[in-house]
DNA sequence: GAGTGGTCTAGACCACACT
DNA sequence: GTGTGGTCTAGACCACTCC
């Protein structure tokens, strides 16, 4: 490493084109493999700048630069004065990271009921396949769930997860699990939810989840399908919620 | 400013807590004054690092910092061997740069055909006020129209506007003038909209509402209420636009 | 006090755009 | 070539946490 330049080799250019990467981006790639191969567990801290400075023979700066955009991605969490640590979902701040839902009148009534409705082994459709970026025909996990929000039933999600990376899941041990779901995904399976797509519209309650969700058929929903991705952008869950959302809205920022 | 460091001065502590600030924010609070009074206007170039370090009495890397920051919120743009510019919506680029509706099938068609329906002066309701932290009573200019992709109608945005901060518009001018209308604000009245908060719900689509849309009464709207802020989290516009999304998403990344 | 991240500096050199 | 932002370094010191 040390102060590779210009004609860079650890930046690919095989057949692509100049293909520069800075130093710092190269360490955020090996930092970022780290991680993916667990090196460090979701929770856990890091190596020290200083340790990563030595490790990779570069200056404690240049680290210093990867971490601040890894910790941007929310891939690390930084603390003052105690180290630099692995994000995880198992966290009392961070539970539901991905849920964007907030009720009407600023109540910061966060304690949902869940229940399962359905989990089963079935295989991909040709519109899960291409979510998840496998093959018609492969194994999925299918589970469908009720959140409920001081008792009322708010969001209606049905998920389809990849066979081959959660083995040994069933209906019961997610109903046992406490806490958000990606937390018992990240403990239990090793699978870390990175990032999320979401593509929302405004849906008509079918016949069959209305009742459900405590509306008449027809009643608008907002449908929420979302792709929620892991290191190396690799798709695992295929999560489609209908949210009712006459005292809840979703909350988005814009800049 | 030079080496201010702990206790210090140009940080605000006149009655709060410690209000310990470093210089980069010092630093990129003084900038974003500059860009406030008008010291550069949208699309220019801002002085250059080695110059704003010489005005600032402080190095280079520390203007650096200030900077990136301020260009991750998206109020400048860095372009590498020409400077620093000020962010604006006047550039084909950025065209709806707060529009998350996409297409279904991938189409990059984005010329939208736009019909202004209603342009009045009239005064704040309390909800109206509330939002765009008014007095209720106080003068508002409200404004509805229609846009349309493809020929078909999909959005149908109200809004209301400080009548304070834009003396002079007219549903004539705003018929009128090219490109998007956050351009046109920032040209023609100087406000420049640099960030916003959405709440997005699933409505029905009312008897006066769905003809215009081009739906039946009932059917599903997405509903997108937005604030609008300029600097200084100042909010400037309130809108509250209804989707028709049987053909368009409305998209989103989580992180 | 020792260790960690956070700030600030000064200087060198690279990549890019204009002229 | 000149000027701009972009990268990298080395060293100093500050703020925070824990022992």
């Amino acid at each position: 490493m040390a102060t590779v330049q210009t004609p860079n080799p650890a930046a690919g250019d095989a057949a692509a084109g100049p293909a520069f990467s800075p130093l710092y981006q190269q360490i955020k790639a090996l930092i970022t493999r780290s991680l993916q191969v667990g090196e460090w567990k979701p929770g856990e801290a890091i190596a020290s700048e200083m340790e990563l400075a030595a490790r990779f023979r570069v200056s404690q700066g240049t680290v210093r630069k990867a971490i601040d955009e890894l910790s941007a991605e929310n891939l690390l969490v930084r603390r003052q004065g105690k180290g630099t640590y692995v994000a995880t979902h198992s966290e009392q701040q961070v539970q539901y990271r991905f849920l964007r839902l907030v009720p009407d009148e600023g109540g910061k009534v966060r304690v949902a009921e869940r229940r399962f409705l359905d989990c089963r082994r079935t295989r991909a459709g040709a519109e899960v396949a291409r979510a998840l970026e496998l093959k018609t025909g492969d194994p999925v996990i299918q589970a469908r769930r009720l959140l409920l929000f001081g008792g009322r039933p708010v969001v209606l999600d049905d998920l389809w997860l990849p066979g081959g990376l959660f083995k040994g899941l069933t209906a019961e041990r997610l109903s046992e699990h406490r806490g958000a779901l990606y937390a018992f995904f990240e403990s239990d399976f090793g699978v870390q939810m990175i990032r999320a797509e979401e593509k929302l519209r405004a849906v008509a309650a079918s016949a069959a989840d209305a009742p459900l969700l405590g509306v008449v058929q027809g009643a608008p929903l907002l449908s929420c399908e979302r792709r929620t991705l892991t290191y190396g952008d690799k798709p695992v869950e295929l999560r489609r919620g209908l949210y009712e959302t006459s005292a809840h809205a979703y909350r988005n920022e814009l800049n």
